[in-house]
DNA sequence: ACAAATAATGTAAGCGCTTACAACAAAAAG
DNA sequence: CTTTTTGTTGTAAGCGCTTACATTATTTGT
């Protein structure tokens, strides 16, 4: 007996539920239930008087007494660094089509870098009920990847791949793409490569691609230099300071080549380039990672890493969706990047 | 009796709930539940060796349960147009930051500009049981709004504000930043003035920018032309399409300075402008909307209307979470936009 | 036509939690 | 020392839905 007391008739107002539908249909709950879940199972006859009641109330489902009774939210988080972060943001926005697609719905929180707060955000997603996980990266905290399997949640990591990698994967190897670049520049003549990375505590991703270059390098027998490496936030005014800093270094160390840790770096590094009035590429070549749209649109062009970010998040939503479906996907998913080979990368100078 | 007739003893395995902690703590479900929402209520020792079984036992709450028992979700939307736009990238990401701070999770759906998704984006959220949510801009489906109403979830509208707005709105005037930075041109001696603007179907802050610009005009005893204008999606090459028609038209028709829906469409323009050896702002003056962090440090430096995305994100994310706990906060709260003055913007050169 | 198989509904037991309310204990008041 | 007040804890009734299982209607087989 549902009522309190109150002097009002008590169904009348407020939201309906699905007893209230089966009662205006005439048909039981489980008969509702199914028309919303499995229509195939009810007679059309049935099916249609429930849907115009459905229709007429305006009933609206209860998520949470569906995920309680059912034990699936239809739900997927993910957790990313950054949204302020185009790369990430385009790929959350292919997660969410995908997902939206299949009737789920993200959950979306954000950690700034940091694996403690991780921590703390995928278990606001687990208490959330969340069907699955879509993390960002190899690295995280071990008590993450404790509460993920001790609460049986399926989750893939993306933006990373590895043969060996521990866990389910889409993404693609950041290491070998950073090589392949800084051997497009090594092919072209330079020697003394500068770099501007993301930071990289907490980031795996940034430290993959510091590795990049320095094994291109160890592989044409050059030495990396600790005074080349220039670590930043991903801002372009960062771009620019660091960039500013390494041409301030005496000859014989100043780079003639800059790989950035991401496009936004290396925006930032040719504008300062054209504000200090230093010729790119003529003077010194500067080369990127991400691809971002604007890459392309610079003049020169950007020379840079392409990143299906797009594809990624699809892909990381579908294999979600099928680990839910019951499925047993593939759980190593490398997708390649491609070397955008444009106007910002040339022989360095000839040696004066 | 919650046993399966499985040979395993029963409780043992999965994810324990309150009830297992109860018991293992030696109290009541009540109590557990006492010591997660309102600590303060129960004795510190009875307290503590509760704490001590949830670490011990690995508890983690289970949200829809908590949402049925409670009816609050501890969940907020957001239904933003894309993610693909910084601008709104960056305003998500400050929603999330302040609601995670109050221990709520965001819940993100896309629109694609599209307000007939738009409906069914609220309604999925609706059904998720949220306890508030934020929407863009000022139009909607009429269904969409009812369908708040009825629920009687408490929504704030972004990115928009008219001090005779008929919802709860956290935003700014899209009209009069517009038309000021017209008069900015304007004032410059500018008077073919083009436009690219977003598309405005389904966007009524890319219509409302128009509507600026058109107002500035008129103040001037200037006429709108309509071949000035051009509407196009907010990317990078759109833009440069726009400007390079624009730059088509034949002298007397050809505007000397061009106001753009966004910084996106203005990147555009000026990269477009530079390829085709046009000068800027010699030639031709070129202005945004939005502020992207880029539009500082091109050079020239983009004119444009700076936007408050981020507090945006947190006045909205700060609105709902009054209107939840009780709350009437003043339902219309303008930010302030500025003009920020840039070297894209110049005088009209000299008549010919 | 009658039994057996098949399909369509209904019945009702929870899912894990919150929260009135009851019960009891300890502290304050008389 | 009894009564009242205040503070803690337990009891148990749901929240709205799904789903195994029981029940009843419809086919099909012979």
């Amino acid at each position: 007996m549902p009522s309190q007391g109150s002097p009002m008739p008590d169904k009348h107002p407020a939201t309906p539920n699905l007893q209230d539908i089966a009662t205006a249909a005439g048909v039981s709950t489980a008969t509702v239930s199914r028309v919303l879940n499995s229509p195939a199972e009810v007679r059309p006859v049935l099916r249609e008087r429930v849907e115009a009641q459905i229709r007429a109330l305006g009933y609206v489902r209860h998520g949470a007494a569906r995920a309680l009774a059912s034990a699936r939210s239809h739900t997927i988080g993910a957790v990313i660094p950054t949204l302020e972060s185009a790369i990430f943001a385009s790929g959350v926005n292919a997660i969410e089509n995908r997902l939206a697609a299949a009737g789920y719905t993200l959950l979306l929180a954000v950690t700034n870098y940091d694996l403690e707060h991780e921590y703390k955000q995928v278990q606001a997603l687990i208490e959330r009920g969340i069907d699955g996980i879509i993390l960002v990266g190899r690295e995280h905290h071990e008590d993450t990847l404790n509460l993920l399997a001790r609460q049986g949640c399926p989750f893939v990591t993306t933006w990373t791949y590895g043969a060996e990698a521990p866990y389910p994967c889409v993404g693609f190897d950041n290491t070998g793409a950073a090589r392949r670049i800084t051997e497009h520049l090594l092919d072209l003549g330079h020697e003394k490569i500068g770099v501007i990375a993301g930071i990289t505590a907490g980031n795996d991703r940034a430290r993959e691609r510091i590795d990049g270059v320095t094994a291109a390098l160890k592989s044409r027998w050059l030495k990396f230099r600790r005074r080349a490496l220039i670590e930043k936030p991903y801002e372009v005014s960062e771009g620019r300071d660091a960039f500013h800093t390494l041409m301030q270094l005496p000859d014989e160390a100043r780079p003639t080549a800059i790989f950035c840790g991401n496009d936004v770096l290396a925006v930032g590094a040719m504008l300062e380039a054209q504000h200090m009035g230093i010729r790119v590429p003529k003077d010194v070549s500067i080369v990127g990672f991400d691809d971002l749209p604007l890459a392309a649109h610079l003049s020169p062009g950007l020379t840079t890493v392409h990143v299906p970010s797009r594809r990624m998040g699809e892909h990381a939503a579908e294999y979600l969706l099928r680990c839910i479906a019951g499925e047993t996907p593939e759980p190593l998913n490398e997708l390649p990047t491609d070397i955008m080979v444009r106007g910002t990368s040339a022989p360095p100078p000839a040696k004066g």
